[in-house]
DNA sequence: GAGGCGTGGAC
DNA sequence: TGTCCAAGCCT
């Protein structure tokens, strides 16, 4: 069997209805793949465009970016956010040199061992760059798995081995469909299947969405909390990394002492970007990005 | 396995 | 306006 109920559905809305982004070319090389996919974890794909460009414009193989200090890929970063994604994307160039010759592993295995690649992108990349058969399992796939086959109108808060299960099981047996599939349904997702506000006539696959056919029941559960910002330390962190972004040497500690007047969370959040390693404290007492 | 980790747009 | 959400990973 080489197809799930809904794959001739989906792929050929896929086809109809692809955004063009430029990652998905069939010039994209496997680095400007990776590239993508550790920018695009939890971080919307408008904001990924412009961050992309000038990335594989800049550095457009991994021993471009390997030769760079790590402050330079944070700067790079610039306002994406979870800029220690800049950090885990200049260690996978430095691994890529060191490990595979300068060029992107196309095994999952060596995938997953690159710092910041976790099951999904590791599968992501496996098979949007080199046409191998991996499930998806992203949080716009989750969705619509949830929805159209167990009926729920949200995924569990943290992924089960039951969904793992499920994305295998849909997957189609030839390779390159199998990636076609991949991408097709984390588009549908993006697109028509959305968190809020499903626009369930634009679906391929509405006739045969459980969820649909059960009266979109509502979601039953404790609520999904989202995360607070602000007073945080996460913000705290973000205003001093702005700081050394911004800068083009050094900051004297006075510069980072005016971003926040809470001393303790301030030392606090400095201390956890040292740790990180995305600041670097200087022998004379000042702080820079990473050398 | 629950919580930490940025940032900004949409409603 | 505040809440929710966005192609997760790591500890």
């Amino acid at each position: 069997m080489n197809e799930n109920p809904y794959s001739t559905a989906v792929l050929a809305w896929y086809e109809a209805n692809a955004r063009d982004l430029p990652w998905r070319r069939p010039e994209a090389t496997p680095w400007e793949i990776l590239i993508s996919e550790i920018m695009l974890q939890q971080t919307p794909v408008v904001r990924v465009l412009p961050a992309w460009e000038a990335w594989v414009e800049r550095w457009p193989r991994p021993a471009d970016l390997a030769a760079e200090p790590a402050g330079e890929a944070v700067r790079m970063w610039n306002r994406l956010g979870y800029p220690r994604r800049a950090l885990n994307l200049h260690a996978c160039a430095r691994a890529i040199v060191e490990r595979h010759d300068g060029r992107v592993p196309d095994s999952h295995s060596d995938l997953l061992a690159l710092p910041g690649v976790g099951p999904y992108t590791a599968a992501a990349v496996a098979s949007f760059a080199f046409g191998q058969r991996h499930a998806i399992l992203d949080t716009n796939v989750r969705r619509v798995l949830a929805r159209a086959e167990t009926g729920i109108e949200y995924p569990p808060k943290t992924q089960t081995k039951a969904e793992v299960r499920l994305a295998e099981s849909l997957l189609p047996d030839a390779p390159a469909v199998a990636a076609r599939w991949g991408v097709a349904v984390m588009e549908l997702g993006a697109l028509v299947c959305t968190a809020r506000s499903p626009k369930c006539a634009d679906c391929p696959i509405l006739d045969r969405c459980s969820w649909v056919l059960a009266g979109r029941p509502p979601h039953d559960g404790p609520p999904r909390r989202g995360q607070t910002y602000a007073g945080t330390d996460r913000q705290v962190r973000g205003r001093l990394l702005a700081v050394l972004r911004e800068a083009p040497g050094p900051v004297a500690k006075e510069a980072l002492d005016a971003v926040w007047d809470k001393s303790v969370q301030r030392e606090r959040a400095l201390d956890a970007l040292v740790a990180d390693g995305l600041v670097d404290p200087l022998e004379d007492g000042t702080y820079a990005l990473p050398g």
